[in-house]
DNA sequence: GGCGATCTACGAAGATCTTCGTTGACATTT
DNA sequence: AAATGTCAACGAAGATCTTCGTAGATCGCC
């Protein structure tokens, strides 16, 4: 149940990666994520607790501190963020249309039959009903596939 | 054409608002972008030019120093620059899935009816050579003012 | 030939982001 | 109880981003 609330600012990109970690495995402590950061780059410990503490000041998690550690879990669920950054990136970059951004994406790579069956449904459906409505997409499963990164 | 190399930095928020102004009105001098800057919020004519100049020795945009006033143009295009943030946000935040992406914008907002057949075309496309190879694609034409288009 | 307007270049201040060392609190072990 | 290990809190250093003031060059004009 994460609120969509557009108060909370956007995450930066170390912040994002904690999120990741912890859509992953909510909740965790400071220990866990760091450990689990720590398989793809290092991080240091106190780096990630001090990220950690401003990340709760700004809203973008929530801390348990009924133990000794803290227990850390996002504020905004990974949909909601993903919502979050579409909107943002089509703004900038696509003149406020996602579903230009939609197809720019689509040409960029193929996609699965699952994927494409998925599309056909959401194409049908915006064929029939224009301004549709709250479809609870949260799509298809995917396995963690990286790519390399450049910060 | 503009080369996708890889090695040019990904432009900041503000240096995306310049670039914007370039795709639109290439050449331009740092008066012109700071004069079509400011229909929408203040820029200080200096803010511009350093901006600029910053932007210069990242090689983000070109300049043709002749005149009194030097030329500005975007050194990458608004279609690779598109890609570029694509690929950024669909590993930071679907698994390195553009489809995912895709279909999660797709579902965000309605399309218009020519969007929705580019789309169909797309997944035609998609459908008969599943692994498609490394076409030079570009998502079609792209009227820069997007948007609204209803006979 | 000097005046004002316009341009680029330089540098710097303030904000934000990233990283980590240090400190003190608390628990576990010896 | 002392030693050791783990934890949150604080602060600070360095990097990057954003903004702009000021200085120096250059053009057009009276």
């Amino acid at each position: 149940m994460t609120t969509l609330s557009s108060s909370i600012p956007r995450p930066t990109e170390a912040e994002l990666e904690l999120l990741r970690v912890l859509w992953e495995k909510e909740p965790a402590t400071v220990r866990e994520i760091c450990d689990e950061l720590n398989r793809e780059r290092a991080f240091g410990y106190t780096t990630v607790l001090k990220l950690l503490q401003i990340m709760h000041t700004k809203g973008l998690v929530l801390r348990e501190e009924s133990g000794r550690a803290h227990l850390y879990r996002s504020a905004i669920s990974q949909d909601a963020m993903q919502s979050r950054f579409l909107r943002d990136l089509s703004v900038r970059l696509f003149s406020g249309s996602a579903a230009q951004l939609a197809i720019h994406a689509l040409a960029m790579e193929p996609a699965s039959p699952a994927e494409l069956d998925e599309i056909r449904a959401l194409l049908e459906k915006r064929s029939s009903s224009p301004s549709g409505g709250e479809a609870s997409l949260t799509p298809s499963i995917r396995p963690s596939r990286n790519r390399e990164e450049q910060p």
